[in-house]
DNA sequence: TCGCTTTTTTACCATTTGGTAAACTTACGA
DNA sequence: TCGTAAGTTTACCAAATGGTAAAAAAGCGA
């Protein structure tokens, strides 16, 4: 049987297939991202990747494995900076860090950070499981890391799972907002300003009441 | 010309006429938060408001029209809690006040808060206008508010915008990631959880420092 | 109750859209 | 260079979808 290089999992990849492959994701995430799910369709898709539908569904069995796809190769990238915290270091420098890398990520990614809001917003039909496997699981582990860096007194008691909450809402925002966040800002440097500010805010709420007895 | 009350200015609106648009709307916000403008259908509002397909176009134009009026009509009431800030009260009061109505409004309308997250994500297509004659002066003018209130040493030196940012971002998450914040919390109160910590943050980011001299 | 207006339904339509069949072309190892 | 497999295109389709025409069915003031 010929032919069938959709979602082969057995054959190496030729060239030309990781060259197209690529092609489309690459195509999709700009589409997938601006319109969602539903308002994407494969003609656009095609038109921004330089190919033929029919020959986007020569590599992909369809929209959503294409969708589904860029989901889970997202969520990977996504959550690098929360591995990355160490909970050897210094507690607040940690948290900092992982702020500004994701502050980094909506400036650098926007359209990544907007497709994760898209499909979240709906209701996650494409990625429940994913976030149950994936990302609850590390986020468990990370709230415990944070709650022994609170038990330590080095840092002010918060709810771990609810600062996670607000880093993710305030740095996504500059991305997933950009539209809003334009009009109110003209032209001025937003990503420094939100710098600055982001740090302000959670450097002020972290930052143990140095002494205390 | 008899028949012709989908969009007309002139009559005042019957007793059914009311009743079936406000029908008609609510069905739509339901149904445009969960899927999006362009995965929306006129069959799917049809069918949830209990009326026919063309007897919702008798009393809208086309489906734009209903979104558009839902957006600008919800614009309004997100923005009231922004005008309620009083430039006379106490600033770290009117700014936790303002905070915890926000958030009130996340947790008792979701589907609002997703319409508009839905709209500004894909760029504000249909609401771009609005955005920059009604939210941007008065966010212009809240934040000489803020400004007032740091010049005179009552709060904390932050930038207004950035401020405003961080407090859409946060209160909005609960209801725009609600799916996500879903895996991660369990059953958990999430209200009451979401209250203290965007109290402690905004409070300990905003509070001049005592004395100074 | 009559007659006119408002409201609702039935029957369609044109377009868009995800997807397929099959022919055709290109790449490449022997 | 020749043959086979990989890749691409052309020509379609069926279903979904926004929208319309026109007739039928309420409502309702006189």
């Amino acid at each position: 049987m010929p032919q069938a290089p959709a979602a082969q999992a057995g054959r190496k990849p030729s060239r030309i297939q990781l060259r197209n492959r690529k092609r489309i994701l690459e195509a999709a995430l700009e589409v997938f991202s601006t319109h969602g799910y539903r308002g994407a369709t494969l003609d656009q898709i095609a038109a921004e990747a330089g190919l033929s539908k029919p020959n986007i569904l020569y590599y992909f069995d369809g929209k959503e494995e294409i969708h589904v796809t860029l989901l889970n190769q997202l969520l990977d990238a996504w959550l690098a900076p929360l591995h990355a915290i160490d909970p050897a270091g210094d507690p607040l420098d940690e948290i900092l860090t992982y702020v500004r890398r994701k502050l980094a990520m909506s400036r650098d990614l926007p359209r990544e950070s907007r497709l994760f809001a898209n499909e979240i917003l709906q209701g996650a039909p494409r990625m429940g499981p994913h976030l149950e496997s994936v990302l609850k699981p590390l986020v468990d582990q990370t709230s415990m890391i944070i709650q022994g860096w609170i038990a330590a007194g080095r840092l002010s008691p918060v709810d771990p799972r609810h600062l996670l909450f607000s880093i993710w809402a305030t740095t996504q925002h500059y991305a997933d907002f950009e539209a809003q966040v334009g009009v109110l800002m003209g032209e001025v440097d937003v990503h420094a300003g939100a710098s600055a500010h982001l740090e302000a805010m959670f450097g002020r709420l972290l930052r143990p009441n140095a002494a205390m007895g």
